[in-house]
RNA sequence: UGGGGAGUCGCCAAGCUGGUUAAGGCACCGGAUUUUGAUUCCGGCAUUCGAAGGUUCGAAUCCUUCUUCCCCAGCCA
């Protein structure tokens, strides 16, 4: 049995080897750290910085997170966790049109509900980038000092103009000779709201004819009268990501700045901005490096922001936490199992090449962990009477299952027996097939945990739906007694008995859309939805399940892993959620 | 088209300072155990590393050319 809460075992990635080789040379040894983000001054005369190495985890709070995002976190907290080092939980918080306090709260949420923390008795690592707007101000004021920057007043649509294509240069702006004194003047007036949006920006300087977009002088801060759910309205020039963050990394003192592929090509621009402030006094060196890994794609998903708005706006789904939709707090609700996310972080490894990972792989790690964490219990999800017709009507027994096959020290718990019992729909057939070891008329097969029964037949209604099964049992093959061997069976089927169920609501949910690439091509992602994603029934459970708490989640033995749903259950009256089933290699016909 | 990346088994992914039969996981196929057709266990699974040349006693690892895919022209992140 594999211990979930054992380590993991880590493989080698491209990450993990730079960071050990940084340690090996000691490369970020001489860090000093001030107990909290500063310039290099604040830092200078601190004791040497405990963590071996400082990353981040980034999120713009502007939106619910999801499994792509599991991957950074699982990959910049792990790589802290093993290397004696830190994590910072930073929100990325420039651009105040698009964030919101709703989303911080729930990002942080989430990325503890993965298991990871930021903070401890030493250091408590939740960073905002907009508490470093005063210091982004002062770089600002450096670069335009040192005559790296300027105030361009094009219009955004000149500034487009002249910025050239992929195969030709851009022209300079007819403001790039601006002196120090006027961009210092302007630069004062932009903060000081006496220019409305877009008036004027300012430039990092550096050569309108790079190959690199990136480099054809970026802006770096703009204006925007717009109030900030953190800062509200003291600012109204706000900085740009690319200039942004090698600024918070820098102050925070982040070793390994590690992020998607998308931007690789702003690292020059990164590493062109912390030399030019190491230059100017403001960070000490080392600088923090950028390395970029490629991004989680999962196949029957949608992992864009814009898509999943989408999936929201449109109803397709019924909000950010229904779960079928690719995000932690759906995961949450379906019964996803945050180990189940780190192991597939481990599986899938870290790469700079694109990937498409299969779902199921998703799925299969879930079943590992869930298997070992979960107990059993028993519901008949597509219910149909059996009598067993030579057990004496009135007469009751309790059978005793075990809570987890794997793991007895926890128990076992009573399961009333008597003449009428719920059963599986499926696990009866008047008609065999080759391969079917369930019950038909004539065959043998065990009620778990109670006894073996003969089929001897059904009853139908008008339509030719099976409505009683009819059974004789074994009075010697009770299990756990020492006739229960005496009759080898092939099929063991689950039951609750009639008396002793109570009825719930069961949701089954599959994949959100129907094919493995949605929305591939010219198609509307609306097209490929799976019209079958959830299916809800009304299922027999056995007594134990009346009280679940929610969020809590068991296997409902042969049929998968099933977690009380925690918006819509009411207390004595769970209903269930559907996370994954169980393999099946025998066929569908279980799936009901 | 300019620049930046990536192409190792169906899906991931080690290895890439050249040197035993190209790790490992998942999937898949056998077989054993099993009162979940689950789990677990055992065995099998790339003469080949996008292609073609070249260097070398020897290359997935070095060189050359070609090829395919991804990213970049927001005052988004």
């Amino acid at each position: 049995m594999k211990s979930v809460s054992a380590p993991m075992p880590s493989a080698a990635n491209f990450i993990r080897n730079i960071v050990e080789a940084d340690l090996a040379h000691g490369r970020y040894a001489s860090r000093r750290w001030a107990g909290k983000p500063g310039l290099g001054a604040t830092h200078a005369e601190a004791a040497p910085d405990a963590a071996k190495i400082r990353t981040r985890f980034p999120p713009e709070p502007n939106g619910y997170l999801h499994f792509g995002h599991a991957k950074s976190i699982c990959l910049n907290f792990g790589l802290a966790e093993q290397f004696g080092g830190r994590c910072h939980m930073r929100f990325d918080d420039t651009n105040p049109e698009k964030e919101e306090t709703e989303y911080v709260e729930a990002i942080i949420g989430a990325v503890r509900w993965l298991g990871f923390d930021w903070q401890d008795d030493q250091e408590d690592n939740l960073y905002y980038a907009s508490d470093y707007f005063p210091q982004m101000l002062a770089c600002a004021e450096y670069l335009i000092a040192a005559g790296h920057a300027y105030i361009d007043s094009q219009s955004a649509e000149e500034m487009r103009q002249n910025r050239g294509t992929l195969t030709e240069p851009g022209r300079d702006s007819p403001w790039r000779n601006r002196d120090v004194a006027e961009n210092q003047a302007l630069f004062r007036r932009m903060r000081a709201g006496e220019f409305p949006d877009g008036a004027h920006v300012l430039r990092a300087r550096i050569d309108m004819a790079s190959p690199n977009i990136n480099l054809r002088d970026p802006a770096i801060y703009r204006i925007r009268h717009a109030s900030h759910h953190r800062t509200g309205d003291a600012y109204c020039v706000y900085p740009m990501y690319t200039f942004a963050h090698p600024i918070e990394d820098a102050l925070e003192n982040v070793t390994h700045s590690i992020c998607t592929l998308e931007f690789e090509d702003q690292r020059p621009f990164y590493d062109w901005l912390l030399e030019r402030l190491a230059e100017g006094g403001l960070f000490l060196r080392p600088l923090p490096r950028q390395y970029e890994f490629s991004r989680l794609n999962l196949t029957y998903v949608l992992l864009s922001k814009r898509k999943l708005i989408q999936l929201v706006e449109e109803r397709h789904v019924s909000g950010w936490d229904d779960p079928r939709m690719p995000t932690l707090v759906g995961a949450r609700r379906r019964g996803y199992a945050p180990q189940g996310f780190r192991l597939l972080m481990e599986r899938i490894g870290v790469s700079k090449s694109d990937s498409l990972i299969d779902y199921g792989l998703l799925e299969d790690c879930m079943r590992e962990v869930m298997n070992e964490m979960d107990e059993r219990r028993i519901a008949v999800l597509d219910p149909v009477k059996l009598v067993i017709t030579n057990y004496p009507e009135g007469q009751k027994e309790t059978c005793r299952a075990p809570n987890h096959p794997l793991k007895p020290e926890l128990g076992k718990r009573d399961l009333p027996f008597a003449r009428e019992v719920w059963i599986e729909r499926d696990d009866f057939r008047e008609v065999s097939e080759k391969g079917y070891n369930r019950l038909y008329p004539g065959n043998l097969a065990r009620l778990k945990y109670a006894y073996v029964v003969k089929c001897a037949g059904c009853e139908k209604d008008a339509e030719g739906k099976v409505t009683t099964v009819f059974c004789e049992y074994l009075p010697d093959t009770l299990s756990g007694t020492p006739g229960a061997d005496s009759v080898k069976v092939k099929g063991n089927l689950h039951w609750v008995a009639v008396d002793a169920a109570h009825a719930a609501e069961v949701r089954l949910y599959d994949r959100l859309f129907a094919v493995s690439a949605p929305g591939a091509g010219e198609k509307d992602f609306s097209e490929d939805l799976n019209p079958d994603s959830c299916k809800r029934v009304v299922a027999q459970l056995e007594p134990s399940l009346k009280d679940a708490e929610p969020e809590r989640r068991f296997q409902f033995e042969r049929h998968g892993y099933f977690a009380v749903d925690p918006k819509d259950s009411r207390p004595g009256s769970p209903i269930f959620n559907r996370a994954v089933t169980l393999r099946d290699s025998w066929g569908s016909g279980r799936q009901t």
